[in-house]
DNA sequence: TATATTTGTAGCCAAATAGCTACATAATCA
DNA sequence: TGATTATGTAGCTATTTGGCTACAAATATA
């Protein structure tokens, strides 16, 4: 195993993940990040470390404060590696199980 | 750091996301599939058992061979846990840095 | 300037992860 | 039936991970 850092590592965690949705509302300094979270805040910081090293976010000083913001354009990666696979879960066979289970509905219905 | 099995976690791994590519194609049997990789079998093997816990795959036996399928509908979780991101790298903000980088381009070519 | 505030860094730890080899199990084939 | 094939399981290991406490550094405030 080698040490990763890309963005599919990144959003693997709970506590990351949740970082980016709050991020997604609004830019935040590390202090205002971290009163959302049960955990200690070297550990947050850790994390933020990691997203920023994925670009995930991107930091900005101004003054003692940190501010941090999403960089949503990064999660475009993630958006396009996931698009292999978007055509496949669109295609016929998967409206040929909608049709399926569809007719049981009706048939749970009668 | 508690036992984490969900489709995020699934996807953090390069051969696992490799393996889901493979199944993209087509369904294959679990000795085809370690084919692929350099990786030993039994570790392969073990990838599929998780990939398949996040039921973003699943397992149909055939005699002795047991034959892999994706379900890319499950990968619709993921899709839609970014979907919460993708109005705001379509946004304007972003439409903005674009048009900003294209000025750049066209003062650059000047 | 002394104190408080904001944040990161160092160093430690337990648990999880991905990997391996050896072995078990079950289904074919000769 | 005995050998071969396909696959999973057991058990071990090194590395990574996420978490914590204590400390350092830098900026603001009294």
């Amino acid at each position: 195993m080698k040490l990763r850092r890309d963005p599919f590592q990144a959003i693997a965690d709970p506590t990351r993940r949740a970082i980016l949705v709050l991020l997604a509302a609004q830019t935040m300094t590390a202090g205002a990040i971290a009163d959302n979270f049960a955990t200690a805040r070297p550990t947050i910081s850790k994390h933020m470390q990691i997203l920023s090293e994925c670009e995930l976010i991107e930091a900005s000083q101004q003054g003692r404060e940190i501010f941090y913001q999403l960089r949503a354009d990064k999660m475009k990666d993630i958006d396009q590696w996931l698009g292999q696979f978007r055509k496949i879960w669109e295609s016929r066979f998967d409206q040929l199980d909608n049709i399926l289970s569809n007719l049981q509905t009706k048939k749970d219905e009668a």
